[in-house]
DNA sequence: ACGCTATTTATACACTTGCACAACAAGCTC
DNA sequence: GAGCTTGTTGTGCAAGTGTATAAATAGCGT
């Protein structure tokens, strides 16, 4: 049986075809390749080889384009934190709404897909499991946690300043550090086993709790039409 | 200069001298030399040969007692998830103390060293980032989180029987998976970045949330004597 | 004191890994 | 269209990986 897939068996140094993109979409390629492979397989299974094979590209490009693969790893795990925080952020941005729906909008969105997905959190686990030993990527998660709280505590400012209340300070923060903590373990329980949870039930839990942590009327029942 | 830490440089087949140990000990060893391992340098550096170096043994040994890497790693997983729950359940045995205590030690305990630890949070994630794509370890998980979970049902039940209040399983169960949340939240807050809250600061917060989230008046103060 | 056996070491092997570097060609500039 | 830049490929290499297996010895039963 003759070999149909080479027409041409004489004299074939055959070099792979290639194209060359622009410097910002390859090295974006490069990361999203890097990500899908730490999702599937972990750091372990994130080769260089894996990674570029995803990519459409040959393993030496890699170092074209990052000095090593560390500092690519580093970029890939800023990039999804960019990403993460910036579709969370994202829910606050609403027009003619009170402090309070905002609120409770920007709770729904952290817990319902795509920010509860089962790959971004085992992306999210995996790197932050590095964090304490490796300086870089701890920075990167504290920046994305910081800036996260920082997002809580301004609603919440607002939030209670419509309801006439002044908290001091150390309220304040209290208060944007236990919100924080529910959102991210209702967030990890709805990752971890979302089969668990009807449609909208963290989003529930997650609004009565923060709304008792707060110390509001529980009045969601009059926001459903 | 001659090599005076070879004194015998003549016919030394010099093959390592080792010691027999008991076999639970031996899988004991290794599987603490694992976790050491993955919680230092990830799942990536938890080498059979640096785990056998950590463990006093050689690499090959390790075959001996387990079938394989995968096994020894799932192995190490349960230890830890075993050890985590122990020890959380453990500050729940307390006699001659009202329920509203004992839920109130329970948080104390899980927010507080030795639960709120670098190490084992790094282990953690680690490991839990694999389970999407491991069965064997989201089983692990599933478990431990379960049996977490009921521990936490069961004292709600107390302390709402205490207050002579019955709610239904469905508000049973929302209790108890908002008050698991807010523990796991403030535990990750504490394990990456304990340094930013004071001594019994999370603890604090945690007692008062969940105080909030279950409808109990906060009479935190007057415990303290 | 002497085997016996199971624990332990040591070595070998096929394979993968990250990185270095030379060869090549895609596509812009003139 | 010729020439040049540089993005891209392919190959090579030393180090490290998990696993298999043979050789050695520790420590028990007798």
């Amino acid at each position: 049986m003759p070999d149909a897939a080479d027409p041409a068996p004489m004299n074939t140094p055959s070099r792979r075809r290639f194209r060359r993109e622009g410097e910002e979409r390859r090295r974006q390629d490069l990361i999203e390749a890097t990500l899908d492979s730490v999702a599937e397989h972990g750091l372990q299974g994130a080769s260089l080889r894996a990674i570029a094979l995803r990519a459409g590209v040959t393993a030496g490009l890699i170092r074209h384009y990052f000095p090593g693969k560390e500092e690519l790893l580093q970029e890939a795990y800023a990039a999804l934190m960019g990403r993460m925080t910036e579709q969370a952020k994202a829910a606050l941005v609403m027009e003619d709404a009170s402090p309070r729906q905002r609120l409770a909008a920007f709770v729904t969105a952290n817990l319902n897909v795509p920010i509860i997905d089962t790959r971004v959190f085992s992306l999210w686990a995996t790197f932050i499991g590095r964090a304490s030993a490796d300086p870089t990527l701890a920075h990167v998660h504290r920046e994305g946690y910081l800036g996260f709280r920082n997002e809580v505590e301004a609603v919440v400012a607002e939030v209670l300043a419509a309801e006439r209340r002044s908290p001091d300070a150390s309220q304040l923060r209290h208060h944007a550090i236990a919100i924080n903590a529910i959102i991210d373990g209702l967030w990890i329980e709805g990752c971890l086993a979302g089969e668990m949870f009807s449609p909208g039930e963290l989003a529930t839990i997650g609004i009565r709790t923060i709304e008792a942590e707060l110390g509001l009327a529980p009045l969601a029942q009059l926001q459903e039409k």
